[in-house]
DNA sequence: ATCGTTTCCGGGAACGTTTGCACATTAACA
DNA sequence: TGTTAATGTGCAAACGTTCCCGGAAACGAT
């Protein structure tokens, strides 16, 4: 039944007070030992809950926390979510989710929404229009907890989780050099994020290493994160038109990787005949793909669930938080034919 | 701020009661216009946002929807999410997201947990395993709002969303038998499912209208809805190693549709040429598959929309509603090669 | 001057909890 | 017999709202 028991219901049917009941159902030491008996019984047999919304009022905990991503129907959001709530669940907390559709806007009015909601914390991951973090950092002084995830505001000192996004770049570039590619391009995201500018010198420190000259044409960035098709379609492009055209595409993020190779797939491109690929993406079925694709895979459930563990413990800690820590986690590079060069 | 004002906190500082300021905020007609101006200046200086909690627990509603779903990161529900987020949202709900991952036992448990959070309705897409409805029953007997989506619960009589699966599922063993299949299997989930059923009833109908004969020995269950990755595997191995084995396989769900063709991949099976497949499944990179996927396709994002819309009408109806409705929606078959007869 | 109406506003209860404080009972002690 | 301590319980306030009442002031009509 969905109409519950109050502790009012059970003090009249027991002829208690409400706070003794209160008292009993807490456990504490000053209520005697046969009566805490027949609350707890009682409670047990009319399955009593706490109403949290009650308990909300009272704490000014709404035992809630927001998400703001740019997409839930994305490989490595849906699964970072899933990690979120799998944390949040068990710890008493729900999850608020928002979408910004990387526009800047949208997340400012999402974190009103979110913190009129009186959410007890935050985690972010910055949409790709977002230059301006001053909103987080007022919220960080004041106390307010937030944990970024993946896409982090670099001058907000709070607790971050990342990937290494250096070494994952760097390790699929190289993959792609020691394929024999040797005019490799870099498709990406809004140089707003700091992910992007990781992810651009993990490329450029493999290009250095083996002494592959970096031409400026072969860098592209997509300001959009990859929400406007058309963007992504002058890019892909452009990189085809140039007089010497790349030999490789190393793409920097999940939505981009899945638009180049539809685009890539509807130019008639054949992979990795005309165009070598890698890419950044959690997709899991990127196995199947014609030709199989080589991927650099972020540890999504594992960043959601690390996130939310962090912000529920800043959420509950006693005294204010100063030392606040970054998390790294490995990305794996999974090779398969879109990196192999045929001769 | 995230330090809110309170109608306390107006009161004071304008030197009014409690009730003065909350009625002027609301508009009421007994309050003057300066008074009245008074206040929603000021409220609007500081930013006055009512809080939520306090409402809910006044107005004894949570202004959240419980969903549950098998899991969500699978492309169908993560779209449907997005669908119910995207209303919701704008309607001053919040989702509470839980997932099943197929399991009767976690399915009511999840239930049980949404509803000692007291949500106003609930959004019930059932698990592979659920044989049991009865606790639905229960709650809409009760007059507690419930809406399923896709996978409903055939003996609870509420608002009910669903795909034409019979059509889907005719249109779909229709064209394999056009392009020249005979000897098509039909891997589905557990038939506890009506949308199994229907799916079923849909191959077969196509089956028999081309006076091609069923054999039992070509339907497959698999109880656990494709969360129990062996379970599948045997399922395709035993379709494989009949004597006369099938020539096609018409998949039908998502996730079958998925895990199947990872299978068929690692058995080195060539599509079309050994076998032909079409299955339901809401990737959107399903082009980009090796070869492109036929598949039947079911508007995620607008079956989520309009759940959500029924639910909200049905929890804010003053009247207790009578009438409940069955929506249906068309599905969409996206015809590519791996349906293509070779000769 | 008295009464009824209107207009405007405040007091206080209620929603379901927790918790500081006061109070009652009993037992032990002087 | 009175004092103290220990034990068990209840009252009431508080969290932020809304809304039923009741009431004061102003006004016109009698």
């Amino acid at each position: 039944m969905f109409e519950s028991y109050t502790i009012k219901d059970i003090a009249k049917a027991l002829g208690l007070s409400t706070s003794t009941v209160s008292r009993a159902l807490n456990g504490s030491y000053e209520i005697g030992a046969e009566t805490k008996k027949l609350v707890l019984e009682y409670a047990e047999k009319v399955n009593y809950r706490p109403n949290p919304i009650a308990l909300s009022l009272k704490e000014q905990k709404s035992h809630s926390i927001g998400v703001v991503v740019c997409e839930v129907a994305n490989d490595y959001f849906s699964q970072a979510i899933n990690g979120i709530e799998s944390i949040a669940y068990n710890r008493g907390y729900h999850v608020i989710i928002t979408q910004t559709h990387e526009s800047f806007d949208r997340e400012s009015t999402n974190v009103k929404h979110l913190l009129s909601r009186h959410v007890d914390g935050l985690l972010v991951s910055l949409s790709a229009e977002t230059a301006d973090t001053s909103q987080y950092k007022y919220l960080h002084d004041k106390g307010f907890p937030i944990v970024f995830f993946d896409r982090v505001a670099a001058d907000v000192n709070t607790h971050k989780i990342i990937a290494n996004n250096f070494k994952g770049s760097f390790d699929a570039t190289e993959l792609l050099i020691k394929a024999g590619f040797t005019k490799i391009a870099h498709l990406t995201n809004s140089n707003n994020l700091l992910i992007s500018r990781e992810r651009f010198d993990g490329f450029k420190a493999a290009l250095d290493k083996h002494q592959l000259d970096f031409k400026p044409g072969y860098l592209k960035h997509c300001n959009h994160g990859g929400m406007i098709q058309d963007e992504v379609e002058l890019a892909v492009k452009e990189l085809l038109n140039m007089d010497e055209h790349p030999d490789a595409i190393f793409i920097a993020s999940d939505r981009l990787t899945i638009s180049c190779m539809h685009i890539l797939k509807r130019l008639g491109i054949k992979i990795p005949q005309d165009i070598g690929i890698a890419g950044f993406t959690n997709s899991d079925v990127a196995e199947l793909f014609d030709p199989p694709l080589t991927v650099i895979r972020q540890p999504a459930f594992q960043i959601g669930q690390m996130a939310t563990e962090m912000l529920i413990k800043t959420i509950e800690s006693k005294w204010p938080i100063e030392d606040f820590i970054t998390e790294q986690v490995e990305t794996e590079l999974i090779i398969r034919s879109s990196s192999q060069k045929l001769f």
